[in-house]
RNA sequence: GCCGAUGUAGCUCAGCUGGCUAGAGCAGCUGAUUUGUAAUCAGCAGGUCGUGGGUUCGAGUCCCUCCAUCGGCUCCA
């Protein structure tokens, strides 16, 4: 007999064997016919696995995470299956579950696959999942499992395979198929009841660009077909949300073909929605301590190869422009750090005078691969809200938690609030990856943790993500399909500082080295522009609205008094716009919704009369009715204020 | 850069297996209407069908090149 723990605390005990659809059965039946996949001691056991010890168990259904895992991890089974009957001789590698979804990469050989052939997968695998095959995990020798892929020419598996340990190689098997897999799954494939296929992409085998690109086949499954729908409604929802619409619709940005690629052109709305982005850290900064001063766009060669850039990017940049002068050569400037290294060398400092805090909203260019641009997210020439702070290594700590918490100023200011933090450090097996001292390094990853931990950040730490001559803390935000972005940075370098042989006079009137932090808490204009967009839909926080209000006219004949309100509110520094045009009052507010207009003033003869505005908020969830100018602004100075608060920092 | 898809008017889209002068709605222009909370009516104008080549009696439609865009991979100072 054998004791279980169940995750409430309660021991139940069985026979040596039973497994864990036992166990859920006799918890109830109800809820045995949800239970999808279990863990058993902190592994992850098939349902059928039989329990030989004492232990915890925790059952799971579709509810948990860790049940659509197993939900999907089995889809992507059945989705291998179908492929190798539908395409003999496919070459199986990897196929797990993903969030809301799953994907098998596949060797296709001479065969290619396209959307067009969704359906048909799509049908052969409803036709697998109908059969409600049990899939039953087996332990399988390293020679034998081996020799079954090598039979096969599957060098994937073989590869796969020969970095596992001889004892701890499973195959599962449902139907007719067999993989390599150490295990998770659904009791059968019923329960897999709706299934559509994504998208095709290339991969490369193991992420190596040097390796052979294999299919990829994303998919999506669920256990009912309700669900499916619903996802897929919530996918048509994000496209709504998309910055690259939304920035149309709203004109606040373009891309010109003839311009170039991934070069964004901003509108009259778009500049002044960035504008006042710039102020409003501007103002900020000024207040931290923070200096402005202004670079080129360009700088020597030279200056790229003390700094190391250009060893590292050089030959995947643009490149050098040259001149009518013999070997004079100019890189356009990929980023700000050289330049202000020099605004620093331009005086001797003493340590009374660190920190040294320039900040310069400033425009580089990098020359992304076409294949990876992706609206204003992804451009090749963009506007880092960028700062380099020069401080003494004593002083490293202090400084960069106020950076963090203007970062958190400006997020919090902007409503972001589901960002998470990553600390970005070394790959340590890949020391060639990376310019500085160990001992430096290890300090500024320090640093970093450290300050993360004392301002009660929910942080993450990757290993490997690390800039190459410094670890960062960024800060991620996702985008409208749940994608990952960068939006700001902090990073601690070391290096630079020495390739710039930078000093400043101690307290012992000595010559010491300063550490430098490169900081950008939007990280780009571009792109926090472009998140913040398909955050708010396109309802930014009332004062970053390029127009608050829109005056709406009943008929042109209130003409005049449009004119004496708009004046009224501009006078109080409030933004709006007439539309007196000849059209009716319904098409008005209908287009003013439409452009997400904060407020609607509508004006007709009772307001003209009693000196008031008709005020009509967005979405029409609250009727403010008619009230005199003097009141709506008043109600927009409170609401302003809501969001934007000073920094005190 | 690689894999797959897409490209028709300013915008959103239709155009079947190749066959008369390529269609619609919105936006634009002109006129009528002067309006009370999400589209007033009528008329007009607008397109080298992304580019360059090829197949064909005939190409928006089939094939190839290039460009751009979209979904991924790789990359992201």
């Amino acid at each position: 007999m054998i004791d279980i723990t169940l995750p409430d605390g309660s021991v139940r005990n069985y026979e040596s064997g039973v497994t864990a659809m036992d166990v859920a059965k006799n918890i109830s039946e109800g809820f045995a016919r949800n239970v999808i996949s279990a863990n058993f001691n902190g592994t992850t056991i098939e349902t059928a696995t039989p329990l030989t010890e004492n232990g915890n168990l925790i059952l799971y259904t579709w509810n948990d995470d860790e049940g659509k895992i197993a939900f999907r991890h089995s889809s992507a089974h059945v989705l291998a299956q179908a492929l190798e009957e539908l395409y003999p001789g496919v070459k199986l590698s990897i196929g797990p579950a993903i969030e809301n979804g799953f994907y098998y990469d596949v060797d296709l050989g001479d065969q290619t696959i396209s959307d067009k052939d969704f359906k048909k997968i799509e049908d052969k695998m409803l036709q697998i999942a109908r059969g409600k095959h049990e899939f039953n995990l087996t332990s399988i020798s390293k020679e034998e499992a081996l020799s079954k892929y090598r039979e096969q020419g599957n060098e994937y598996k073989v590869e796969l395979i020969e970095n596992l340990e001889d004892g701890t190689i499973t195959f599962v098997q449902h139907d007719t198929f067999t993989d390599l897999c150490r295990g998770g799954h659904l009791p059968h494939t019923g329960y897999i009841k709706a299934v559509k296929l994504m998208s095709i992409a290339g991969a490369y085998w193991r992420g190596d660009e040097n390796n052979k690109q294999l299919t990829r086949v994303y998919g999506t499954s669920f256990p009912k077909q309700k669900d499916l729908k619903a996802h897929l409604e919530l996918l048509e929802e994000a496209k709504r949300r998309d910055h690259r619409k939304l920035g149309k619709e709203l004109e606040l940005f373009t891309f010109s073909k003839r311009v170039g690629q991934g070069l964004p052109l901003w509108l009259p709305k778009g500049a002044a929605l960035r504008e006042r982005l710039e102020n409003f850290l501007k103002k900020a900064q000024k207040k931290a301590g923070y200096e402005m001063v202004i670079t080129p766009h360009i700088g020597q060669k030279e200056l790229y190869e003390t700094s190391g850039h250009y060893a590292k990017y050089g030959e995947d940049s643009f490149q050098p422009i040259t001149t009518p002068a013999d070997g004079e050569e100019f890189l356009l400037k990929p980023m700000n750090c050289p330049h202000h290294c020099e605004v620093y060398n331009s005086g001797p400092w003493s340590y009374r005078d660190l920190p040294k805090r320039y900040a310069e909203f400033g425009t580089v260019y990098r020359y992304e691969q076409s294949g990876e641009l992706h609206g204003l997210t992804r451009v090749r020439g963009f506007t880092q809200d960028d700062a380099h702070i020069f401080c003494m290594p004593s002083q490293l700590d202090e400084e960069f938690k106020k950076v963090i918490d203007l970062v958190l100023y400006v997020f919090g200011s902007l409503g972001f609030e589901n960002f998470t933090a990553q600390v970005s450090v070394r790959d340590l097996e890949k020391p060639e990856k990376y310019i500085g001292s160990v001992e430096n390094w290890e300090k500024a990853e320090n640093a970093i943790i450290n300050a993360a931990k004392e301002k009660g950040l929910n942080y993450v730490i990757e290993s490997g993500e690390a800039a190459f001559y410094g670890p960062k803390l960024d800060f991620m935000v996702k985008d409208a399909l749940g994608r990952s972005w960068q939006l700001g940075t902090i990073q601690v370098d070391y290096n630079l500082p020495e390739r710039f042989e930078l000093e400043y006079k101690g307290a012992d009137n000595e010559m010491h080295r300063p550490v430098m932090i490169h900081r950008a808490p939007f990280g780009s204009m571009e792109r926090f522009i472009a998140i913040l967009l398909e955050h708010t839909g396109g309802n930014f926080p009332l004062w970053l609205m390029p127009e608050q209000a829109i005056i709406l006219s009943l008929s042109e004949k209130y003409e005049k008094y449009a004119e004496k309100v708009l004046n009224e509110l501009e006078n109080n520094e409030i933004r709006a716009v007439v539309d007196n045009r000849n059209e009716t009052i319904g098409k008005k507010i209908r287009e003013a919704e439409m452009n997400k207009y904060p407020f609607m003033l509508i004006i007709g003869e009772n307001e003209e009369n009693e000196g008031t505005i008709s005020v009509r908020k967005h979405g029409n969830k609250e009727d403010i009715g008619s009230i005199p100018v003097s009141a709506f602004i008043t109600l927009v100075n409170e609401e302003v204020s809501k969001t934007l608060k000073v920094f005190n920092g």
